[in-house]
DNA sequence: CTGAAAGCGCTTACAG
DNA sequence: CTGAAAGCGCTTACAG
């Protein structure tokens, strides 16, 4: 077995209090004792045993994150900046991918009732009792809970306003939308409403496929789409599975991008691995977003006061996709 | 404060001991005691606390996977069946970026002694204290650590040298090769070996550029390697970060794909983030690598015995990148 | 089948 | 400054 600290305070002759305050530097201890204590660590090759701490604590220091799907360049790229920022004030973080399953959010709640983690972000649109989630430590992406939970969001609406103004300076006269609807409340439903009021500005038709589906959907929501409008010469993408999928389609069907159908995505440009094409978008400040919200959520879990909603803003990028 | 075991057993009116067996399934039960417990269970709304249960099992039901970045094509993919096979286990992931910050390997093995983890999956290429893996339960992909550790592969010198031969087939006179070399004992160095060898028993020149890279590094070793061998007309790319930018490179200096330079990539094509385009590649069974990690991993957890070595075959994958 | 007790390895008031 | 004690919330032999 390996040894405990109270291997270590017989070895060095002190009482276990001691030991203790040496190694976590709580009250001042006797620089003749203490050096006896970091002796015996030394000697017993000792490591202290964190679930014992834990547990006297009542902290984990684990994190729950919980996204749709991880091998999703927007939410890798999230998570990333995610575990770096928790790393930073201590803690863990736990990954769970929900696949759009509704036992896996409500499993998060469980997990932190059960204290196997201090809190979650959420960045998911699938449902599930929001009663159980009352005064959890909690911080979403986008999503909006309710009054308990805190979120942080981008500037979805004037900047669908900016690129659907875009793609009419660009010379598109029918402008359609596609996305994927967010089954729940989301300042995601923005972007929706955003381009509806510039086509009513406009005199325009709403040209919209917008439909809560499922993981894997985006498929036949864009074949739908061109079935529905095929004579469409501009599109605003929510999200960046469902562009890939639809250029793809676009490309199969022989419309050509820009020519054909201008394009603009919201979700923006990524590292190296996307292959560096570049996409008319809207580019969300992923990295800031990610820190925000653990930084939040962190102040939460100690019961600090905390904002309830954080908007950042998005940069609009020109690429190839549009004339 | 939320309720403990205590709480139900005094409510239930029975002993400490009989609440724990109804909720763990240990040992049989008096139906109406049984009954009882159930009861305060609902009615004070328990959930156990884990911290206590791992403390007193000395199991954390926590693995740590390491990937050098999370925010990358195959990593994220990998993550994503990691999780999900460790989920059936019951354990939870822990997700670690290193960086290749070499603190953070050795971090790993720090939480495996504080018990905040019971094991790691190893998927890094950067240098530590191979002496503090002692023991360690730990499973690494393509890593050769020592005995000790298992690991799992794919077979990486018989799809080379089948990649290899291909570009020949196709038609190519001049084939380099470009990757970034790890800097530890790895299966992936089976790439550059078998490249050599092909070259050699065919009469031609060792063409490479396959060096130790900081991540980021892999724009200046394209370059080098564009400079270096400026008549190349057929590469083989180890890496999907590096074929991207070679791509985006080759483009930037009119070397068309693949009328001027034919390509193949080890390290194949994955969701549907990925742009769809087909490259030519040798593509990883990522699901099943993944997988078979976990399976071993929780394994050696409870000690049983386990393979050393494992390797998956690779499937080759004629895209729109060679002729 | 079941209750009282010991103990997992820590930390933290509490006297001194 | 410091040691002995209590306790975090469980589980698991141990007697009965």
């Amino acid at each position: 077995m390996s040894p405990t600290i109270k291997d270590v305070a017989k070895y060095a002759g002190v009482g276990l209090g001691t030991a203790s305050r040496v190694l976590n530097g709580g009250g001042s201890v006797n620089k003749e004792k203490r050096d006896k204590v970091m002796e015996a660590v030394k000697a017993l090759n000792y490591t202290p045993n964190k679930m014992a701490s834990k547990l006297r604590k009542n902290e984990t220091r684990n994190i729950a994150l919980l996204v749709p799907i991880i091998n999703h360049p927007f939410f890798a790229e999230f998570a990333y900046y995610v575990e770096d920022e928790a790393d930073k004030f201590g803690y863990s973080v736990i990954l769970v991918s929900s696949q759009q399953r509704v036992e896996k959010e409500a499993d998060i709640i469980k997990r932190i009732r059960r204290r196997e983690v201090d809190g979650a972000v959420f960045v998911t649109h699938f449902a599930h009792l929001e009663s159980e989630l009352e005064g959890c430590p909690i911080v979403s992406l986008d999503r909006i809970f309710g009054e308990g939970i805190p979120y942080v969001t981008s500037d979805n609406y004037t900047a669908t306003v900016k690129a659907v103004k875009y793609l009419m300076e660009r010379g598109c006269k029918k402008i359609g939308y596609l996305g994927s609807k967010p089954i729940v409340k989301s300042e995601v439903s923005e972007r929706e409403r955003a381009y509806k009021d510039v086509m009513e500005q406009t005199g325009n038709q709403n040209l919209i496929v917008n439909e809560v589906i499922p993981h894997g959907g985006e498929q036949a929501l864009a074949e739908e789409f061109l079935e529905k409008f095929p004579d469409i010469d501009g599109v605003f993408v929510s999200g960046y599975s469902m562009a890939q999928i639809f250029r793809k389609l676009a490309e199969k069907k022989n419309k050509r991008i820009p020519e054909d159908i201008q394009l603009i995505l919201y979700d923006g440009v990524f590292s190296d691995w996307d292959r560096g094409e570049e996409v008319t978008c809207v580019e969300q400040p992923v990295e800031k977003m990610a820190r925000a919200v653990v930084d939040i959520l962190v102040k939460k879990i100690h019961g600090e006061d905390v904002e309830k909603r954080m908007e950042f803003p998005t940069k609009f990028i020109v690429g190839n996709t549009t004339l």
